[in-house]
DNA sequence: TTTAAAATTGTTATAATATAACATTATGTA
DNA sequence: TACATAATGTTATATTATAACAATTTTAAA
């Protein structure tokens, strides 16, 4: 086969899993992408899953872990996840990455009481979206 | 078999299953309680899921997400679960719950750019703890 | 341009995490 | 008491994720 993933970074099945990600409206979990890709040849979990790791690791999606769901990145200054919040409707199950820049200010610089600084950090933010409220 | 828990809150499955995640210096997974359990008759996962559903519920554990795994409470100002922060240490698995009162009120302040207010938030920090570095 | 290392893929099996469903017993309260 | 609610016990199964190994593709260095 040629070449086929050069002038972008993403490999075949990274790219497959990566654009249906990135066009859905809403979190999708790893089976849930199996099932829709299965057409595509992908046809197994570790496939899926080794995807999904690369995706996350590069910082062109996140995983939402009180969902076990991933999402594409919306924001481009998390710097490859290193400061990611998010909004979770409890009702619709609707995800929005929160892009602030105070509040990805204050929690990088953030130290606890033992004046220890983190490298990264992941926040989720629960309540009830526009639509559901 | 005599009213057993009547004075506090707990339930005999919850009060045991409660006693380990406290005493433990460590997160930990559902299946690691099975089995240190057992002996005290808990044989199954739902008895488990349940209690630890119930303590989660009632603010005397919390999940840590990206671990899937349990930690009792150490915050009392985190108002049943609305408003947590933890501290995890990439190297040793170190969970310490953060109680910081700025960073709880700036983060349960906080609303996003559309005005919205949420109602609860879980942050999760990630780097390495004293003993690691 | 070979060629070797690294990354990716394909595949089967299985491990780890979590819940459904239903019967039974214990507890709190009218 | 007696009823409702909560908790328990049990079996089975659903869901999420990884181990292990073989093969192919890509990258980059010699």
């Amino acid at each position: 086969m040629d070449k086929m993933y050069k002038e972008n970074n993403l490999s075949k099945n990274q790219q497959i899993i990566f654009d249906l990600i990135d066009k859905s409206s809403e979190p999708l979990k790893a089976y849930t992408i199996l099932f829709s890709v299965q057409k595509k040849g992908i046809k197994a979990p570790p496939q899926v899953y080794r995807a999904l790791d690369k995706l996350v690791e590069t910082g062109k999606i996140h995983k939402i872990e009180s969902k076990n769901a991933f999402v594409a990145c919306r924001n481009s200054n998390c710097e490859i996840s290193k400061a990611t919040a998010f909004s979770i409707c409890e009702s619709c199950e609707m995800v929005d990455e929160i892009s602030d820049a105070k509040l990805t200010k204050y929690l990088t610089n953030f130290s606890d009481k033992k004046g220890t600084k983190y490298k990264r950090f992941n926040l989720e933010f629960f309540g009830l979206c526009k639509k559901c409220k």
